[in-house]
DNA sequence: GAAAATATGTTGTTTTAACAACAAAAGGAG
DNA sequence: CTCCTTTTGTTGTTAAAACAACATATTTTC
């Protein structure tokens, strides 16, 4: 079930199809659709399981009381979410994950990640040590946001999360995952004004764009 | 060599006195004090060692492109930092770890601690699963800011802090471990409006405060 | 305890983003 | 293709924060 692709996940890398299954068996994974919208965990449950996502993807929102909208993440095939508060279950958790489209997820019992034949196999450990590298690399995600919302006006939020970007992505040109309603959510700003002033930006000659397609405009001397 | 302390701290939870002695051992941990101000951690620098605090304290600061200050964390006795990065040995560090006062830190290499005897000894793994956790909360505390940078304005932003604080430390009256000026890091906003707002809270009978202590007002009939 | 350094509060001005309401464009379903 | 829905862009108004410059208070140091 599916090992062909766990196998290509970070968390389960290094490990064949047949320690996979086996590990599978031992976990006791469940797995579960959901179509777009449907909410996966809800803010204020508490979770043993961490999710995996198998296909489509999925977002973890935070919706305070006037009801703005906040996307923290988007999490794409292959990556795993909630494993933070599967790790704490006593905490309760400070967001929803919503599928952001049709949506298969696996889910996994961390006490069992942790806790079972501790010693007796060691694809165990190295899931384990599979775990903390993702968590670590979560953790820099956040930070990574956080750094572009540190900026105080909208023009210097975009060009800190573009630039970024370009670095990532090695190019002038990047491709982003986000709408313009997803990206204002992610940058924390309005829409309307993120819109306005991507433009003014075009007008000055910074960057252009089409879509979700945006090229940073270097100065030649 | 401290193994009374370490022995009190999250990340050696569980384990004795002379099991601690044995790992500090076999880990090859150092031991260095910082001054005021010193950089532990430079942003751009890769690391495989993780800090923990002895004694003091260590801000984590991201200091953008045109100057401003924004801090990240603050790292008391007994926590650890920096084991992102130790986890992700590639990754060049995004902010600077600052020691706020007269600080001493232990370092480990995250190498030695993921890859080392990992069958043989028993502490090691729960020391993994101590860091899995420790990792897991920080990340909660790295969600938690975000949540509290999220509301568009100083005030909003203020009594979304201070009341978590306030459930937190299951009190009305918080004390808080910034100044203003960290506070309005921490919260990302100007120090002088931060100020402002607090006063203008106060002349409204929201809260009452005094230096770094603040006690939120709840209205009764 | 005086002097210096640091931290906090105050005020007025300028810049900027939020907000609201609408127009235009793009995408999908029948 | 046409209607309907969703997304994106535009404009003007209002509210708020940034910024700068300074006054006051508190802490540290000698």
């Amino acid at each position: 079930m599916d090992t062909e692709f766990l196998a290509k996940t970070l968390l389960f890398d290094g490990s064949s199809q047949e320690e996979i299954q086996g590990m599978l068996d031992c976990l006791e994974v469940r797995k579960q659709c959901f179509s777009r919208g449907e909410i996966i965990f809800r803010a204020g449950e508490t979770t043993r399981f961490m999710g995996l996502v198998l296909s489509g993807s999925v977002n973890i929102e935070l919706d305070d009381f006037w009801g703005n909208k906040n996307i923290f993440g988007h999490v794409t095939p292959g990556q795993i979410f909630a494993e933070t508060y599967a790790c704490r279950p006593e905490e309760p958790m400070q967001v929803n994950a919503v599928a952001d489209e049709e949506t298969q997820v696996l889910f996994l019992d961390m006490q069992r990640v942790l806790h079972t034949c501790p010693a007796a196999c060691p694809q165990h450990n190295r899931l384990i040590r599979s775990l903390l590298t993702a968590m670590a690399q979560k953790n820099l995600n956040l930070s990574q946001r956080m750094m572009h919302t540190a900026p105080k006006t909208i023009r210097g939020r975009l060009l800190s999360y573009l630039s970024a970007e370009a670095a990532r992505q090695g190019s002038r040109t990047v491709k982003i995952p986000f709408n313009r309603q997803q990206l204002a959510d992610y940058l924390s700003v309005d829409r309307s004004a993120l819109s306005g002033e991507l433009g003014k930006m075009q007008r000055e000659g910074l960057l252009e764009y089409h879509k979700n397609r945006f090229s940073l405009i270097t100065e030649e001397a």
